[in-house]
RNA sequence: GUGGAUAUAGCUCAGUUGGUUAGAGCGCCAGGUUGUGGCCCUGGAGGUCGUGGGUUCGAUUCCCACUAUUCACCCCA
């Protein structure tokens, strides 16, 4: 083969789009229950946005981002995440001007990283996200939450953890990062390389070391949950609250810090067991400083993104059925004249039936295995037989049953077919 | 970026202790009498055995490099 796909992408093929039909539509509906509208940024921005938004210490920004000059000479960058460019939009549409709080979500949002491919981990992979702005609340903190796992428990994935944390505000943070290095200053000669680079970078990735020992020192270091500011911990007292309020079982896991430099007060994350190391389905928080960050007035922010690629794999994983609808109402064959199949499919079409022909001119049983296999409803026969007493035949595949119709009768019974169809009722949902 | 494993048909995988025309199942196509699907039967198409070098009389098989995949680390969705 002469082409292949770059490393770390991927086709999502006809036979497969179904399944991600039916995750947009899912993530679509609960949205639009919970107030959101949709959002859509270019995937391409200056280089400027996500070094000062997405934060130049991080390694996604330092290391992983898609980077290039255009021809105009601009640093341009491919999304490495979905919250900076919309934030951009947020300002640079004036929302601020209109009702607040906005709520937003994007979907199939293409994302860009430059890593090591691995399960679950691809160098281009779609996010479904929801963004909240200009609202201070924990209630809508619980909220973001709680859409997350509606969207999950929707689409029918089980067995999965919530895990919560604070990591505080600039006002209460700047203390705990303190005290954190004087705890690790005695013990740092014992622990990772990888470790000490980041007493200097980022103390707060101390605490979720893998490696044993940096583990069994990281476990008595002290907890940001005990140097959070009142307001802060008020903060995480009423989101804890709110979400026992709504049945939502939580962990509070003091080690998940988030790899993004805007984050401030609530961290969370959604994980699943079944898709090896890189589990985490959903991550994100509250990033109340982001939008003054990026050259906006002072507004807070929360949001999530969730992995679509890495949800499917949960799916199947966990052997979610997902029904494939028919391609077809009715399936026309004529025995022979396709001029006359692809005129009667026109007429079928203008009336909303989903119909089509064989243009290959099979033999009947071929076309007839075809029908049955791209699960068409119905097949329409025209032969001479037909012809002779002007009427067609309708066979019923489920059912075998055949029967013989006139003209003006066919749009009604095809109708009643289309009528019952699974994607209709996937588009009235309401959740 | 680091470390281990893998690479044979569209898919899932056999196989060749180095030697003529490389196999199976599924899928695809066709046929099993005159115009009818699912089951069954028969036949067919489809592979430069990941790419490029090396060793050898001869490499899909052995060696090296590259690329991709995969598992883990780092990090993240």
């Amino acid at each position: 083969m002469k082409y292949s796909a770059l490393k770390g992408t991927k086709d999502v093929l006809p036979q497969d789009s179904y399944r991600w039909h039916h995750m947009e539509n899912t993530m679509k509906n609960i949205s639009a229950l919970y107030g959101f509208r949709e959002v859509r940024t270019p995937v391409i921005e200056h280089t400027e946005l996500f070094l000062r938004g997405v934060g130049d210490t991080t390694d996604i920004v330092q290391k992983e981002t898609y980077t290039f000059t255009d021809r105009g000479g601009r640093s341009v960058t491919l999304k490495p995440e979905g919250t900076a460019g919309v934030v951009r939009a947020y300002i640079e549409g004036g929302l601020a001007s209109e009702q607040q709080p906005t709520k937003m979500y994007y979907l199939n949002c293409p994302v860009f990283r430059y890593e090591n491919t691995q399960k679950g981990r691809l160098r281009e992979h779609h996010q479904f996200g929801i963004e909240v702005f200009g609202a201070n609340s924990a209630l809508v903190d619980a909220e973001v939450v709680s859409l997350a796992l509606r969207v999950l428990g929707e689409l029918g994935v089980k067995d999965l953890e919530t895990r919560i944390n604070s990591i505080g505000c600039p006002d209460c943070r700047p203390q705990y990062h303190q005290a954190l290095k004087a705890y690790f200053a005695d013990h740092i000669a014992n622990m990772c390389g990888d470790c000490r680079g980041r007493y200097q970078r980022n103390p707060l990735r101390l605490l979720d070391c893998k490696v044993t020992q940096c583990k069994r020192i990281a476990k008595d270091a002290p907890s940001m949950l005990d140097y959070l500011c009142d307001d802060c911990k008020d903060h995480f007292e009423k989101l804890k609250q709110t979400l026992t309020s709504l049945g939502i079982v939580y962990h509070v896991d003091p080690t998940i810090v988030r790899g993004l430099d805007y984050y401030t007060k609530t961290v969370f994350e959604v994980v699943s067991k079944h898709i090896g190391s890189q589990g985490t389905v959903c991550g994100g928080g509250r990033y109340d400083g982001l939008i003054e960050t990026c050259g906006g007035t002072s507004t807070p922010g929360v949001g999530f993104g969730m992995g679509m690629e890495r949800l499917l794999l949960v799916m199947e994983a966990q052997d979610v059925d997902i029904k494939e609808s028919p391609r077809y109402d009715v399936f026309v064959h004529t025995f022979g004249d396709d001029a006359r199949a692809f005129d009667i499919c026109y007429k079928l079409r203008k009336e909303g039936i989903r119909a089509d022909y064989d243009p290959l001119n099979r033999s009947t049983k071929a076309q007839m295995r075809y029908a049955e296999k791209s699960g068409a409803h119905a097949v329409l026969f025209e032969g001479n037989d037909e012809r002779k007493k002007g009427r067609v035949s309708i066979r019923m595949m489920d059912s075998g049953e055949q029967r013989d119709y006139e003209w003006n009768q066919i749009f009604d019974v095809l109708k009643k077919i289309n009528g019952t169809d699974e994607t209709e009722q996937g588009e009235k949902f309401h959740g």
